[in-house]
RNA sequence: GGGCCGCUAGCUCAAUUGGCAGAGCAACAGACUCUUAAUCUGUAGGUUCAAGGUUCGAUUCCUUGGCGGCUCACCA
């Protein structure tokens, strides 16, 4: 039956029902009871005890399904993802009750009086006494047996893709036990959760290109922000310790697998450490936050086998394109040389620096071939401009990327706090910037916060959707985001 | 943005070489007071993503466009 027919179906019940006193959308339902607490209280009960007690309950749920069978019928609702079948009798419910059975489809919500039972297959169940529309749906549910595939629907209208697929409801419950787990890691270690502008007047603390705004009253264009970075410094030179933002960021680039423009970022800073203590940090938050969630820290993601277990490996940038990425050792002292072998693995190097090389070939080379966690450090000085370099070593920073069953996870690295350094360094980075990134200015007001002292300290940034994509086992970012950006159906 | 693939009933999927567009579920009518993917009988349901082209004839072939997926390049 076409779409139109089928709502018109629906309709006329709803009009009938309405026609004969029935309040289709009623303000409130006392309920008394949920499926997973009955389930929890009777599903031990044998048959002859819930008979002899008869215990009764008052619950509330949506129709998933119906079985009709003459002067009576089964239907299951559903109520916080759990199921219960209501057993439904003529005999037992009544004309008036009977004919609103007869009016209910699937989908619509019910409020329900009845005892509990057990049928003779053993199935718990609730003999209907009263029965209450708390909700007429009008249009039809996807499939109950073959749920909803279409991915352009799951995304579009996500909550029919939550109804079908129950799959889809633990990847979010997932995703935010995993956000749980992470505040409460860190609240336990004196971190204080802060709120920074998402609107600000100068972008910085990652490179990528902004979405723009404007403020009407103060005629004043304004950043989405990249990265919450540079505001959580200044909150160092305030005098918070320890501080985390666990909140969105807007990057104005492209839409893949791995990439949605608003994404989850857990940024971090504790003042007096340096980049070796946040790994430490690091590991022990993951593999409690995942051993709590996942229940073990070996998981499988895409059918890779990741074992969290510490300690993670370490290698430095070299190293790990060494061991990892089979670059030969001896092409990591000749420029030239190194460019001709990556372009010959189709690694686009052509007009970069040494530095930008090293981190062009890590993407390219290390980070699809990194199962479990493996922490590469000592990234090359110029594509890193918050980072303090290595003592001895100035082409070299005190940085660490984590990699991950393929995936970069998080970014953390000793800040710089000589306002004198930093201001070079971020001049260099407006000169020499990789082709194709917008111009960025020096932020003057973060000099300036820096020149009032900033503590030793390091910070570090974890994609949060990815870390869910790792928890979940899911191949794309959509599937951890509950509303992803698609382009609007004219 | 480039390449490849997809779009058929509300949902899940078929359709031979280009030859009457079909099934299951859902819906509707009927039967059925312990079914659970209920069962049985019957009925109805289509802008085959859109527009154009080739053809006697297009879901099928071609072109353009829309939307989606994967992938490559940039970004976490």
């Amino acid at each position: 039956m076409a779409e139109a027919d089928l709502i018109d179906v629906r309709r006329r019940k709803l009009e009938d029902l309405e026609s004969r006193g029935v309040d289709a959308y009623p303000r409130r339902f006392e309920v008394e009871t949920t499926v997973a607490t009955l389930r929890g209280l009777y599903e031990g009960w044998d048959e002859e005890r819930l008979q002899e007690e008869e215990p009764r309950a008052r619950l509330a749920g949506r129709i998933v399904a119906q079985r009709g069978h003459g002067k009576a019928g089964f239907a299951d609702i559903e109520d916080g993802g759990r199921r219960l079948q209501l057993y439904v009798r003529k005999d037992v419910l009544g004309d008036d009750g009977f004919a609103l059975w007869k009016q209910v489809d699937v989908g619509d919500f019910v409020g329900l009086e009845g005892a509990v039972m057990k049928t003779r297959s053993g199935e718990l169940s609730v003999r209907v006494d009263a029965l209450t529309l708390l909700s007429k749906a009008i249009r039809p549910l996807p499939e109950k047996w073959h749920g909803l595939k279409d991915t352009e629907i799951r995304y579009r209208q996500r909550y029919l893709d939550l109804l079908a697929n129950p799959e889809v409801r633990e990847t979010f419950k997932t995703r935010a036990a995993i956000i749980r787990g992470l505040r409460a890691h860190l609240d336990a270690h004196g971190f204080i959760e802060v709120e920074t502008p998402m609107m600000q007047p100068v972008y910085g603390g990652a490179v990528a290109r902004p979405f723009t705004t404007h403020h009407n009253t103060l005629d004043l264009d304004l950043y989405m922000r990249i990265a919450p970075e540079l505001y959580l410094k200044r909150l160092l030179v305030g005098g918070f310790q320890r501080v985390y933002e666990l909140n969105r960021n807007f990057r104005n680039e492209g839409i893949s697998t791995l990439h949605n423009p608003e994404f989850t970022m857990l940024e971090f800073y504790a003042s007096y450490w340096d980049y070796g203590r946040m790994m430490e940090f690091a590991e022990e938050l993951l593999t409690t936050v995942i051993e709590t969630v996942v229940g073990t820290v070996d998981i499988e993601f895409q059918d890779q086998e990741i074992s969290f277990q510490r300690p993670w490996a370490r290698l430095t940038i070299t190293k790990a394109l060494v061991a990892i990425g089979g670059v030969p050792e001896k092409l990591l002292s000749d420029t030239e040389a190194l460019r001709a072998w990556l372009i010959e693995r189709e690694v686009p190097v052509e007009d970069m620096s040494y530095g930008y090389m090293l981190d062009a070939a890590l993407g390219r080379l290390v980070q699809p071939r990194v199962t479990s966690p493996v922490f590469v450090t000592h990234f090359p000085t110029e594509a890193s401009p918050f980072s303090k370099t290595v003592p001895g070593e100035p082409e070299s920073v005190e940085r660490f990327e984590l990699f991950c069953g393929g995936l970069e996870v998080a970014n953390g690295y000793s800040e710089i706090n000589d306002s004198r350094e930093q201001r070079l360094r971020m001049e260099e980075m407006a000169v020499n910037r990789p082709p194709d990134v917008p111009e960025m200015d020096v932020d003057e007001d973060y000099i300036h916060a820096l020149e009032y002292g900033m503590p030793p300290a390091a910070g570090i940034g974890f994609g949060i959707d990815r870390l869910v994509m790792l928890a979940t086992d899911s191949p794309s970012i959509r599937d951890v985001i509950l509303f992803p950006l698609l382009r609007p159906k004219s």
